[in-house]
DNA sequence: CTCAGTGTTCAGTG
DNA sequence: TCACTGAACACTGA
């Protein structure tokens, strides 16, 4: 699930959902995989009592920022995502989190497979892993000119450098192959070698599709038929995208990459 | 039963 | 030290 589209919908839920109330419960688990350097019980009894005044995003990072430090933040994951419901029979399956709210609004992080972290730090933004990141490229694209000094610096392929959250905050294996696939660039050129002009259609393809994906609220129903996401799925060797190019599939930086021969170079 | 998977981290290598 | 690769992590669902 849990792309910068989706961790921003996410963020958008939560905002409208918890932003201005009161925490008057939290129930953890011990799930001491997911809780990450912090003990469930501190976990809650640092957000218990507090008002939630803003929910912001960085890469795939989310936190709250309460009226008293430290803030929860939160990682997904592979699976992870925010629920929000009224009654607590609702409360989702894997559920490692769940706070209820001064309105009787609750919010719950289900995370099946456990990859997600859930943290308590002080100030989220200025410490790791945060600090460690790259752009975010919905609230911080660098200009041309930075970006491209970024690449020529990278000897891996284009897909390796994207997926590279120190590189670029956000992007995971759908939109970094739907990137590659716009701008027309092979996912194993090595990041170098694109010329000037692949570099901006690289840098505005990767722009306008993680404007558009969070503008439909990460909804894929929503996405426009011309991107490869639609038709990607499913490994079957007949799959073709919406002009009848065919679509392969292959493992490319540790991470299965669909693209399309035909139109990129 | 087997295997792939929308992610991150860390050990090993060059 | 840096950049890169591949395995490990943990578990669901096809």
């Amino acid at each position: 699930m849990p792309e910068l589209p989706e961790v921003e919908r996410a963020r958008g839920l939560a905002e409208r959902s918890v932003v201005g109330k009161y925490i008057v419960k939290v129930a953890t688990t011990g799930d001491l995989i997911v809780y990450d350097g912090v003990a469930p019980r501190r976990f809650a009894s640092a957000l218990r009592g507090r008002r939630i005044e803003a929910v912001r995003r960085f890469g795939k990072y989310l936190w709250m920022e309460l009226d008293r430090r430290p803030w929860p933040t939160f990682h997904f994951g592979m699976t992870g995502s925010f629920r929000v419901y009224r009654d607590r029979r609702d409360r989702p399956r894997f559920w490692k989190v769940e706070l209820l709210m001064d309105d009787g609004t609750r919010l719950a992080m289900p995370n099946a497979r456990r990859l997600g972290r859930i943290r308590l730090l002080h100030d989220p933004e200025h410490e790791p892993p945060i600090s460690n990141l790259g752009f975010d490229p919905l609230l911080n694209m660098p200009p041309v000119k930075t970006f491209a000094a970024l690449l020529a610096r990278r000897k891996g392929p284009i897909k390796g450098v994207l997926l590279d959250q120190s590189f670029a905050a956000g992007v995971g294996n759908w939109v970094a192959d739907e990137v590659l696939y716009q701008a027309r660039i092979a996912p194993r050129r090595r990041a170098r070698d694109l010329t000037p002009e692949e570099v901006r259609r690289l840098r505005s393809c990767l722009g306008r599709i993680v404007r558009k994906a969070v503008e439909v609220d990460a909804d894929k129903y929503r996405f426009p038929k011309t991107w490869l996401f639609g038709h990607r799925w499913g490994r079957s060797p007949d799959a073709t995208t919406a002009r009848g190019e065919t679509i392969i599939h292959e493992t490319i930086a540790g991470r299965t990459t669909a693209w399309v021969p035909q139109r990129q170079v």
